[in-house]
RNA sequence: GUGCCCCUAGCUCAAUCGGUUAGAGCGCCGGUCUGUGGAACCGGAGGUUACGGGUUCAAUCCCCGUGGGGCACCCCA
């Protein structure tokens, strides 16, 4: 940071930290619109409010992410304690169920919307600071759990009118069964986990070259490319892996979660092109150890929107006793690129539904009368916010009509109300929308009345009554 | 974290080969205009050319560093 001098006099300039933004009321209005269907999605599925701090101790974060932990945000607090912010809204997560197991109801359903911090470089739908959206259960070893988490994901994608996305889904045993039957040891699995990953970027043969950069023999690297690359319907692959796998339990056991896993997903009606069996697709973090799961989109360019699997030995790293767990995360600002890039969701510009203008009065003489229009306009703000209406006057009584249309007109209010002497002596109001300049009088008494008829008509019934229909 | 590109008014951009007082459009503020806006006209504010240093008689321009942004990689929501 530097001061500069402004006029004589210090200031500081204003300035952000790479990767972390301030969000104006317009953007905040798009944001919480997204989130508030979100919440609508969750609540519908039973998952409940859950909030933790932002800081833990840095013992809680490091040791579950595996590379990804340089990433971490830690340093020292007053007391010298070692602390860091939350990575993700997981692994708090696990400690909230080791720490509270006795006041939790097995299974535990929670969703959690927070800021998350990484310590990346910024670029499209990647920042230092952003929120996440998570929706995960505690307590079930069923993939029950993970097949509701799927089905909530996709609920809310399609809610948000996402044109097309496919959830795909793999699982950690089927993955390190990978490198087991490539002939690779654990060590050096992790390469060969990154560069299958990669295989819808940038190709098999890229893959392959990739793996024999990194010193796996040809043979091996064809030989996972060649299971990587099994096609056909789900049920036949898995059928294919399970011949395979004849003598690797581990992976015969995920091939049976995920059996299980498509037929949940079938019976809870997720319809079938949104998610799909997709074995180079591996996730990163270190305490997956069940199905694993990714929404990724190429269009605009940022890579996953939602991912998550299950982990049932990350709680018992806080508690010494395993609880399974499983979940899904949304990631907030990538879902907003894909919602800008195909201009789903128009925003309204502004909170306020209407702008109770203050009209100046004069007396015969000419003179400023202006305390009987402003208590019309006071007393008529009030009705209508009783009323349950967003409304708003404006705060300024020495301003003209003019600039009262003007304010309104650019922060995006569609209504101004007007009531002047005129008006009041023949109990009406005024209303004038502010995109076509049309007129409208109401009856002072059915005045909130009409203008819901007002927004509905502009808005249609969405922007009045909050309550969305799929 | 690595590499490359970028940064001039609130926004989008100008400014000859390094040349003297850095301009325009839009926006903003005020006025023409006491009850009708997004039009027009007039006027105004707003810049240490991101910041700091260096080279030079002279730097918006060349060099170095810092900050911020973008793209690719890495990785990831």
């Amino acid at each position: 940071m530097t001061e500069t001098d402004k006029g004589g006099r210090k200031a500081l300039r204003p300035q952000l930290l790479s990767g972390f933004r301030d969000f104006l009321p317009q953007q905040m209005l798009l944001r919480q619109q997204v989130l508030g269907r979100l919440r609508e999605v969750f609540e519908r599925h039973g998952y409940e409010p859950l909030d933790t701090p932002a800081l833990e101790y840095a013992a809680t974060l490091t040791g579950k992410y595996g590379e990804d932990e340089k990433l971490l945000y830690r340093f020292q607090d007053h007391g010298g304690r070692e602390v860091g912010l939350r990575y993700d809204l997981t692994v708090p997560l696990a400690r909230v169920a080791a720490l509270h197991a006795n006041d939790l109801v097995l299974p535990f359903k929670r969703y959690h919307i927070a800021p998350v911090w990484r310590g990346d470089r910024p670029q499209r739908g990647r920042f230092r600071e952003f929120y996440q959206c998570d929706v995960d259960t505690v307590g079930s070893p069923s993939m029950l759990a993970d097949a509701e988490a799927i089905a909530t994901v996709a609920e809310a994608l399609q809610l948000l009118g996402f044109p097309e996305f496919t959830i795909q889904i793999n699982h950690r045993r089927i993955v390190s069964g990978l490198a087991r039957l490539a002939g690779v040891p654990e060590e050096g699995a992790g390469t060969i986990y990154r560069a299958v990953d990669k295989i819808e970027k940038i190709g098999p043969a890229g893959v392959r070259d990739e793996l024999i950069a990194r010193g796996i023999g040809a043979d091996v690297a064809d030989r996972v490319l060649d299971l990587v690359q099994l096609r056909g319907g789900t049920a036949e692959m898995l059928a294919e892996l399970r011949e395979r796998a004849a003598n690797l339990p581990e992976v015969l056991g995920g091939i049976e979660d995920l059996e299980r896993l498509f037929g949940l997903l079938a019976a809870l009606g997720v319809p079938r092109e949104h998610y799909a069996l997709q074995l180079s697709m591996v996730r990163g973090l270190d305490y997956y150890t069940g199905p694993i799961f990714e929404v990724a989109v190429e269009r605009p360019k940022v890579g996953s929107v939602a991912a998550g699997g299950r982990y049932d030995g990350l709680i018992g790293s806080f508690s010494g006793r395993d609880v399974p767990a499983t979940g899904f995360s949304l990631g907030l600002e990538r879902i907003l690129e894909v919602i800008k890039e195909f201009d789903l969701l128009p925003a309204p510009r502004s909170v306020a539904q209407v702008l109770v203008a203050v009209v100046r009065e004069r007396d015969a003489d000419g003179a400023a009368a202006p305390d009987e229009g402003t208590a019309a306009a006071l007393a008529l703000v009030t009705e209508l916010r009783e009323a349950g209406l967003r409304a708003e006057v404006y705060l300024n009584e020495r301003r003209g009509l003019r600039d009262q249309f003007t304010y309104a007109n650019r922060k995006g209010v569609p209504l101004v109300a007007i009531l002047g002497e005129d008006e009041r002596a023949r109990g009406v109001v005024k209303l004038k929308d502010m995109a076509t300049g049309e007129e409208r009088e109401a009856p002072r008494a059915a005045l909130a009345r009409v203008i819901e008829q007002f927004l509905e008509e502009l808005y249609g019934a969405e922007a009045t009554t909050k309550r969305l229909q799929q």
